[in-house]
DNA sequence: TCTATTGTTCTTTTATTGAGAACAAATATT
DNA sequence: AATATTTGTTCTCAATAAAAGAACAATAGA
């Protein structure tokens, strides 16, 4: 039995006050009206109506319950109506998952342009390194520095990363300038430790192979600013995103080497689940960004010019 | 789609946390459920639950939905309880059509003391001798006093009614006491003008045959009370059921006349109409009049012994 | 690594629902 | 008063919707 139907029905039928009217409202035959009538009024054990072969009239019960449904109705409609719209509209929450250093440096201003436009979108933001179970804890959004980007989620591609070996000019007159990659195996390198394989370093060779270098790991750390701290201090070599160190490289308190070896196949992604219906809110969001750092990244012009 | 049937089995969903969980609780295949589920998620245009092939966790829509589901579906129980019971129990009120005179001097105290018994019961009583109809005015129940009932409806006998032949002393004295039926048609008769032919009186001959009798109506009048009245000034011959004049009869101001023919067919009836569901009042107020009448009426006790 | 569990999807089976006609009763019309 | 029309109910049959159950993919736990 469709309780909702036959509570829709009994009502179109108080108000046309006719089965047949009610049946020609709704454009469905009267044979349905009236069973649907007959269904109602056997679940509830009441006479809705006093009949007549020709004419009905509400009982006091079916009076009493007529406005019952009348209100039910409408706090479905307006459930249903508020549940829609809480996810058409662009209010509501965001519980975004960001990488710390990318996420400070480069995400942060871009939020709080986001939010200068769309007030109404509260942002909770989860600043962390390790990879988190989007469904599990909840969250709308993720931004992930990888190379590829997981494939049962929805990426849109943010910004080209490129990781730039560099590092202090002091540490380099103490240590001198690698030449070559095989000169990196007797340098103290600086090592993100949340990386799958922190032994090697990952180069695209000039003539389009991949290198892959076994390195001395000298300070290994889970935060990308205190490592380029280190490396401005003068502790080792660096291979990092030039989002992190293109500042330093500009004022010259880093400096790039061996630049002729590049790696341009990571990106910065924005990912979400895959869900049957995006709210409008992460596809706002995600539009915002994919607009916002569109081109060659503004931490990468002065290296590419 | 049974919105009800959704939002219940989406409820059930949240308190379970899994969809086999509310499948095996509920007692369907838990494709039925997921099915549900999408349903609702398309007809809503949101989505309820973050999924993985293992887990689903709720949506902050699905959360603020849920809220609104469990409310909803509490509203639609009380509704169906309150309705139900509305009908179940002996509250509410009962429409009662009644003739004037029965209703006055017998019916009234009979109610009287039902009401004492079940005071949530409100009465509305229409005293009145013309035929209404049940459904059209939205009585519950009517007394007639009738031969046969009407077979569209439901009718319970109350009591026997007879007619009695009478007229006071004064008026014997005057013009003489009538020895037969034949001596009717000499006599000033009191006619009661609503009865469907007012110019004969019919009567069960001790035979056992049924005798038509032609009379002068020389008094019309649609009150019972008024006619037994002008019986008792001697305004002239009444034919009147036997619950009108038993008093005047016992106390002497009226005198029983031709007792060997009577009118035995004539019974007191409580009608109501053909419903599905008959309201447990009007139920619990007709079983009271057949108990309280059962038997020889109280009125007819001294005309028997 | 393997197993068991979970959610989804697909197909088949079952149940429900609507349409339409036939009917009975009551009102409107002639 | 007689007839025609309208109205609500009920029945059967067809269309529709829903459930069951198996198969599958993915994941969590052992």
């Amino acid at each position: 039995m469709n309780r909702f139907e036959n509570m829709d029905t009994f009502i179109r039928v108080v108000e046309t006050g006719s089965i047949s009217g009610a049946a020609d409202r709704a454009g469905v035959a009267k044979s349905a009206v009236s069973r649907r009538l007959k269904e109602l009024e056997e679940h509830l054990g009441v006479q809705l109506f006093h009949r007549t072969t020709r004419r009905i009239n509400l009982t006091d019960s079916g009076r009493a319950y007529y406005h019952q449904c009348v209100r039910i109705l409408e706090d479905v409609l307006e459930a249903e109506r508020a549940t829609s719209q809480a996810h058409a509209t662009l209010k509501g929450s965001l519980k975004v998952a960001l990488p710390a250093t990318f996420g400070h440096m480069h995400m942060g201003p871009a939020i709080n342009e986001f939010i200068l436009e769309n007030p109404q979108i509260e942002f909770d933001l989860d600043f962390n390194d390790r990879a988190v179970d989007l469904m599990q804890e909840g969250f709308d959004l993720a931004i992930r520095i990888a190379k590829l980007p997981d494939s049962s989620l929805i990426a849109r591609r943010l910004a080209p990363v490129e990781l730039v070996l560099c590092a202090s000019p002091a540490y380099l007159e103490k240590h001198g300038v690698p030449q070559s990659l095989d000169d990196l195996a007797n340098h103290q390198c600086l090592v993100y430790s949340l990386t799958r394989d922190s032994e090697h370093w990952l180069f695209n060779s000039p003539q389009g192979g991949l290198e892959k270098t076994r390195i001395r790991p000298y300070l290994k750390a889970s935060s990308g600013e205190f490592l380029r701290c280190a490396a401005v201090d003068g502790l080792g070599l660096a291979y990092f995103p030039s989002f992190i160190v293109f500042e330093e490289i500009e004022r010259g308190t880093l400096v790039p080497l061996l630049s002729e070896y590049t790696c341009s196949d990571l990106n910065a992604y924005a990912i979400y689940p895959q869900t049957r219906h995006l709210s409008q809110r992460v596809r706002a969001f995600v539009d915002f960004l994919v607009k916002r750092f569109d081109g060659v990244p503004y931490w990468d012009r002065c290296l590419h010019t």
